[in-house]
DNA sequence: CAAGCGCTTTGATCTGTGTCAAAAGCTGCT
DNA sequence: AGCAGCTTTTGACACAGATCAAAGCGCTTG
């Protein structure tokens, strides 16, 4: 069970458990692809689907792959990055109950995948999908919005990377994790942040120390406090907001 | 006429010399959503376009607006850009003839859109086009790729800005202009590059200055050459490529 | 409950790019 | 041709954040 992080585990498993209950008894539905499906597009979507566990730190799929299964997540947290050659990373989204994962669809994958947490998906064969769609437009009309939302959030988060200084970059995220978890029905204030000093560098386009020294900064102001358990209070979110807006 | 760049043209003229040609003598219909479209389809989207021309320098839509219109480009340039409330831009994208404008849409703009130089679209109106949409599902599917393809961009264009140094900068964007050039059937070695310094600064998230010195810099290096016409000759492709790709 | 190990925090210093300033080129206008 | 108003280039200096280094803190494990 010692697989090391990083590594493909080619024992997923596929989890029976989880199986019975399927889209029916889909917990984050409303969040995702399927929210708008009537009965029968939902039975064909749980005929194709197959349920997947993964353990933290394991890696789902990397940048350059032939692109054959898109997903669904409905537990945990998922980072997804680039590489350069020397090894430096660009994390350019984290993905969280309820997103869809492989969007950006070429024959191959944009970018890699990796839990951040344990993680449960949902698996499509990329030819069983793309059959599902045609049958089912309102699906594919779905991820249309769906992908014009994160072209938004891609467009957001150039606008923080080109332009926003290290505080601002800081209070920009911690508001945005905030806003994601409301909408996903979790807890908004004090937010869960589940990923490493390293991950939130690497997605900020800054150094684990210039993200550790920004959290202390914001600490000492007194605009949040941290918490056991990953677990950051936002106590002033007003004045967060300022800064995440210009500062 | 003398309209003042980046304010709106209340009276962009809508080009009646234009219309009689329409989708049939479109130039660039491969290269747009309209690419799939049998002629049934395509007289339907000619039914409902309107061809407008916009001086350089002109705003097309803002931030925040309603996004009553969506654009297909049929000529020239156009750069979309965020700003912060001090002023602070950040250019999340320059869009070249065969390029749709307005795909990240929500009821409003996410971004600013304005004219680079004179260009000529092919205008919406946004529930026109929907409808258009679900009865040719081959022109949404042709969407959904279309921001497949723009979110991968954004991702290229995020590892950019959060992790590659200034000359790396100017070399990848270089290269992308040069490659979007040649699918465009546009002249991929000398490189037209018909914006600003300041444009390109904010696209990379530079100043003006390092820009410049930048290319000052490759072109002591012998990589490129500043031509008269805002061209740009890739002397050493190769190199070029080596520094874009990691350094 | 001590030891080991990875992650985070803090400190000291360095550097790539920003900022401020001015000179050099272009372009259109008279 | 010559001036006005630009954009671009070049120069000198400053600083936010990177880098290098070490100490602190939790976890996990035996």
């Amino acid at each position: 069970m010692a697989t090391s992080p990083g590594r493909r585990d080619e024992k997923d498993l596929i989890d029976r458990t989880a199986i019975p209950q399927a889209c029916a008894a889909c917990g984050v539905r409303s969040l995702t692809v399927c929210a708008p499906l009537e009965d029968a597009a939902l039975a064909a979507v749980d005929a194709i689907a197959s349920r997947h566990t993964f353990e933290a730190g394991q890696n789902i799929f990397d940048e350059g792959e032939p692109s054959q299964h898109l997903f669904n997540v409905t537990k945990g947290t998922i980072k997804i990055y680039k590489l350069l050659a020397d090894g430096r990373r660009q994390v350019t989204g984290f993905l969280f109950a309820g997103d869809f994962l492989g969007l950006a669809s070429d024959s191959a994958y944009a970018y890699s995948a990796e839990t951040v947490t344990e993680t449960k998906v949902c698996r499509f064969r990329r030819g069983q999908l793309d059959e599902l769609l045609q049958r089912y437009p309102q699906m594919e009309r779905r991820l249309l919005v769906i992908a014009g939302h994160e072209l938004a959030e891609a467009q957001e988060q150039m606008l923080l990377l080109g332009r926003k200084t290290a505080k601002e970059r800081i209070a920009s995220f911690l508001l945005v994790l905030s806003r994601r978890a409301k909408t996903a029905g979790r807890s908004e204030d004090p937010v869960y942040v589940p990923m490493s000093r390293t991950d939130i560098a690497d997605y900020l386009g800054l150094t684990t120390e210039t993200v550790s020294r920004t959290f202390t900064k914001l600490k000492t102001e007194g605009l949040i406090q941290l918490k056991p358990g990953n677990l950051v209070a936002l106590s002033d979110r007003e004045a967060l907001a300022e800064i995440a807006e210009t500062a």
